[in-house]
Parts: structure tokens; C-alpha cells; sequence
DNA sequence: ATAATCTAACTAACTGGTTAATTAATTACC
DNA sequence: GGTAATTAATTAACCAGTTAGTTAGATTAT
């Protein structure tokens, strides 16, 4: 009746780890274009090309699925930045190597920034638990490198003395920002701020922020707070 | 005889003016925790002790609801700040002025960083027409103000050369990052974040950041990218 | 078989928005 | 000056459309 489907779909007995991913991939653009409330589990079956029962199967709940998709977003980003964090550079070389690898990160990935500070928004009640796991797991070891770090360039003499309780989430917040509201700077420029040549751009300019906030100058120039 | 103008509003039993400002208030709260989708007019109408029609007689509906709680949220910030662009000040001591006025704003207002950061995220579809509204009605001046400013720095020299596109929205980042981070924070530090002291300390930090990141050294330091 | 993978159809609860009625201040009119 | 009409402000009750989550069964590799 109606046996030849040539369909893309992967129905039923296909690759079931493909589609375990194909709702994963789903679910990031999904949970990054409309956040954890807007996102629609119906919608990301029919991104995944998939019963939405399905994603009931692979996962419990939207919840858990969005603890997923945080931890392949998380996961992906502290993979790759820690690995530039463990190499043996000199202090200046290697913090310009973090901030570049974290950059280029998340300008590969243009729906993760938005999950990313989607997720660090969320305080309140049941969501605690999911940030306060993601908080434990991805950045404490990340804040822990990177105060390592700026530790190392302080006695070498090269970096000015920072907090990096200060130090750290401003440097995130330069290397994120942009991205996060890039819709804001489409609108008020009216180019794409996610055009190539405008993010190389971008990448020397946090860069540029970054060794002017941190290293210390040919002088003996000081200045910091606390 | 008294046919003056009772212009003073006429209405029935409770303040007319009172009801909408909680209404308003409770908006504020609730997008701000919960994000435009997540927001419930029920929960809004229940924090503002009215009931949910309420709501609807008074504004359109809750996209437009929005639309008013986006209104006074950046319309008082750029109020409070571009009074301070405004002032009579050598370059360094009013960009200072300036940064600090947004900082004391946000700290002080501690939802609103989230509905800014939140409206700046959404880019698709009908929120579009918001972000459009919002970026050239209240952005854009203040883009514009800040410019200025940088421009005047440079050509006194007290300021290294750095494209407002990409300076402003970093300061803008180290900023409110901070805050609208702050539940990350509280979980890696187990200290509250919002604390007067540490508040303080990250507005002196941020100080000093802009300072480092822009005010020409001493010496003959400099190293812009573009 | 049988166990893993997958789906069509369904439901219980929720949510934005509406409606029709109610209360009280103001005004119109005699 | 009294009172009936008017109008703003407010609410209880409701509804239609969604939405997360379920169920009972189908398909297929081994």
C-alpha cells in the first residue's frame, strides 16, 4: 500500500545514535531561538524529522533535554578551551591563546552563545539545580585554569595584579558579548555583524581589550582597585 | 459654575494610576525572571493584586505589555546616562562619569540587566519590530553620545584610537556582564554577588578596566587593531 | 520470539485572551 | 439639589488553542 517511501527520514530501524542527535542538534537551535519557555518540543521533533514521542524516549522530559543540550554546549566549549589552557606557553602567549580558542569557539557556533547566556540568566526556583550542576562541572575547572594563569603571569612579572574573580568574567562577558547581541548591532549598523571580515575584526579588537586590560605596559603603570 | 478642567482623571473606586504602575511593576519582575515566553499574565495580574483582565484593558496584549516594560526600563537608563553625556567634562573624567552612572543603574535596578540582555538576544521573527524599536529609539543616541566622546578623547590624545563599533559595546559587556551573571556567581563563589561590598569592588574593577583598556599610558603605548 | 526503535493518536493541564456584568465617580438635566 | 444617565475601572467566569507528556501498538534487526 504504502511501502516505498524514499524519504530522507530515517524512520523507523534507522541509525537510532543518529537520531538521538538529530533531536540533540534540534533541540540547541530550537532552546537558542527561543529559549527554555519558548521552545517548542514539537517543533524540535519536526526539525529532527522524528515522532515527538520519540524525544520522550531518549530523554524524560523537555527539562532533560535541555540538561543535554547544556552539556554538549559546555562540553564542547571547556573541551576545547581547557586544551589550550593545559598547553605549555608563556603566560601572555597562552591567555591570548584562550581568548582566541574561546572566541573562535563561539563564533563557530553562533546558537550557542545565545544558550550559554540564556542559561546563565536563569536563577529561580527548579532551573537551580540544572545551573547550579553546569556551574560545578564546566566552569569551576575553567575559573580554576584561568586564575592559575593569571597567578603565573603576576609573578613573572608580566601581567598587572588583578582579581580574578573580576578579571575572569570580564573577560568572558568582552569575548560573548558581542555575539549575544549581534541582532542589536544588525539593527543600528545595518551590515551583518556576523560577516567574516567583521568578526576577524571583532576577534582583534577583544584581543586588543584583553592585553591592554591585563598586560602590564613598557612602564611601570599601575592602577588596579582592591 | 465649576466647569473648569478636572482634568485630574475621573475614574472609579481604586487609583486608575496605581493599578497600572503595579501592573507595570509586576511585569518587570516576572519577564525579567521568567523571560518573554516563560512570563505568565496570570502570575503578573496575581504580583500586581489586580486581576488578569485587568491587564488587558490596559494594554494590548502581552507582546505590548512588554513593549512598555522595555520602555521604562531603557527609557530610564538612557534618561539617567545621556544627562551624564550631557555634562561638561574633560573626556576622561566624563567617560568615567558615564560608566559609572550605567553601572550605579543597572546595580541599583537589579532586573533589569536580564530584560535587557533578554530583548538583546531575541532576533527572529515578530520580536524583531521590538528590538528594531527599542535599538534606534533609545541605542542609538546614546551610540551616538558615546562616539562623541571617544572622538573628543582622541583628538585631546587622552584617549588611544578605538573604533566606537567595537569599543562600545565592549564597555557596555564588562558592565552589565556582571550582573546578569550574577546567579553563576553566587553558585561558584557561594557568596552572594549582589552584596554592597562586592558590588563596589566590581564597580571599581570595571573603572579600572575601561581606564586600562583606553586612556593613552604614560608612554607612548598604544596598539589598536583595525 | 524478543527486545530495541519508532509512530499515530490521544489527553490533561495550561495559557493568552474575551465577555458580560459590577462598582463607583462624574455629569446632565430638571 | 436631587437623581438618572454616562463613563471609567474592575472583576468573575469562561473559552479556544496550545503544549508537555502518554499510551498502545507497529516495525525491524538479531
Amino acid at each position: 500500500m504504502k511501502a516505498e517511501i524514499p524519504r530522507t527520514r530515517f524512520g523507523s530501524r534507522g541509525r537510532p545514535e543518529e537520531s538521538r542527535a538529530a533531536i540533540l542538534q534540534a533541540a540547541i537551535r530550537e532552546f537558542s531561538r527561543e529559549g527554555v519557555a519558548g521552545a517548542r518540543t514539537d517543533a524540535i521533533a519536526r526539525a529532527a524529522r522524528v515522532n515527538k514521542a520519540l524525544l520522550y524516549y531518549y530523554f524524560k522530559d523537555k527539562e532533560a533535554l535541555y540538561g543535554a543540550v547544556l552539556d554538549e554546549v559546555f562540553g564542547g566549549l571547556t573541551a576545547t578551551v581547557m586544551n589550550v589552557l593545559s598547553r605549555d606557553l608563556p603566560p601572555r602567549k597562552k591567555i591570548l591563546a584562550y581568548a582566541g580558542a574561546h572566541f573562535d569557539y563561539v563564533a563557530s557556533h553562533p546558537s550557542y552563545p545565545r544558550i550559554v547566556q540564556s542559561e546563565m540568566m536563569r536563577a529561580s526556583r527548579g532551573s537551580g539545580a540544572q545551573l547550579e550542576r553546569v556551574a560545578k562541572q564546566y566552569f569551576r575547572p575553567l575559573f580554576g585554569k584561568i586564575s592559575e594563569l593569571l597567578k603565573a603571569g603576576q609573578v613573572t612579572g608580566e601581567f598587572r595584579h588583578v582579581d580574578p574573580l573580576q578579571f575572569i568574567p570580564t573577560m568572558i562577558a568582552v569575548i560573548v558579548f558581542y555575539f549575544t547581541n549581534a541582532p542589536v548591532m544588525r539593527v543600528m549598523t545595518g551590515t551583518d555583524p556576523l560577516a567574516p571580515e567583521r568578526v576577524a575584526q571583532r576577534r582583534a579588537a577583544v584581543l586588543d581589550f584583553i592585553s591592554a586590560a591585563l598586560f602590564r605596559h613598557a612602564d611601570g603603570t599601575e592602577g588596579e582597585s582592591e
